[in-house]
DNA sequence: TCAAGTCTACCAAGTACTAGGTAGACTCGG
DNA sequence: CCGAGTCTACCTAGTACTTGGTAGACTTGA
């Protein structure tokens, strides 16, 4: 495969960087890190990225974009249940690789990056907590999901139980630990309660 | 107030390790950042801390030990439930300070901590998991919970609930977030399902 | 006197970032 | 078609600064 040049450079240093961020974290990944993965000099990744927090920055924009294609996606499965099983594995996939979500990583180094970047992280977790308060409420709807329950708040707390869950699935490494957590909550949210 | 000596100082620099590295992350906050806030060089926090990793290990102990006991003053409360209000309470706190979990945060940049620190981190959430799977044993036994839970699965969610909720509250930065979560799960055990 | 604690003064290595330049591809008037 | 100018992409070689860590001298209380 020949060496990429351009724009398609440009593109590989955003991939590279993106996968440094979601597995050291998104301060302690370098330019000298990035520079032995994608072969060219610190020096020019700078001529593509001024500054460290504009490269964060749109990597996270993008990490956001792709998520949000891969959401459209699962919008076309059949059943609510079927799109939130979904949702579970796209956190199983970043699980496995032995990383963490990108906006994760993000948040837990909050005061290390920069208001952009901060601006993307925040955009990344409303979009999620909107796009699973929609499932949940159309599952209602549909009859699939118990009556009783907040569509808001099951969102949030199903977002918080998959960011949490990443983090020790790490810790304690198995991978199952993310499947498990979502399992749990599936089963409240398809359980009717008695009282 | 005197300036404190000795092994003061030492329990000094433990104390403001925690609070920077629960505040800016384990990895984020320097010897400079400490000497800044303990009044001593840097080279006098070697003498007490001949590595980095050492201060963070012994850091990570002293919160794991301080944890313990705040759950063994739980257990003195009448009810399960009671109980796990409690332990929100002791994550409530620290995001109301703008904090992280101090073993959270060590989670998220576990490519940037050491072995004897990794295993500290270790065992702080297995400790953590015995006790919310003790606690939701107990008050099944009690009957404060519903019957068909299965108590480790249950201590899993919620402690990784827990863990994502601080993440996001700071994103989010509203500390209502956390509560919402745990009272979210606490309603998930205490309802009866009737199918 | 002695040892613990703190200091000043370093260091090597790493950080993001910059200055200045080169090779090659593209543009465009004559 | 040609040459001058321009642009992109990358380079070498640096800047200024921070990092954790070390060596050795000074201070001070017992």
């Amino acid at each position: 495969m020949a060496k990429p040049t351009g724009r398609a450079m440009r593109d590989e240093i955003l991939i590279a960087g993106q996968e440094l961020a979601q597995s050291m974290g998104v301060a302690e990944f370098s330019y000298a890190d990035l520079s032995e993965r994608v072969g060219i000099r610190s020096a020019s990744i700078h001529h593509h990225f001024a500054k460290k927090e504009d490269l964060v920055t749109e990597i996270a924009s993008r990490y956001r974009g792709n998520f949000g294609a891969q959401l459209r996606e699962l919008e076309e499965r059949p059943s609510s249940v079927e799109q939130l099983e979904g949702y579970r594995d796209l956190f199983e996939e970043t699980v496995t690789k032995g990383d963490l979500c990108l906006c994760g990583s993000a948040a837990a180094e909050w005061s290390a990056i920069g208001d952009s970047t901060k601006d993307e992280v925040k955009a990344f977790f409303a979009e999620q907590t909107r796009w699973l308060t929609d499932v949940i409420s159309k599952g209602m709807a549909s009859g699939e999901f118990s009556s009783g329950l907040n569509p808001s708040e099951e969102a949030n707390l199903l977002l918080a139980a998959l960011e949490g869950a990443t983090l020790l699935a790490r810790v304690e490494n198995h991978g199952a630990h993310v499947g498990r957590v979502f399992d749990r909550i599936l089963t409240f949210l398809t359980t009717q309660p008695s009282k």
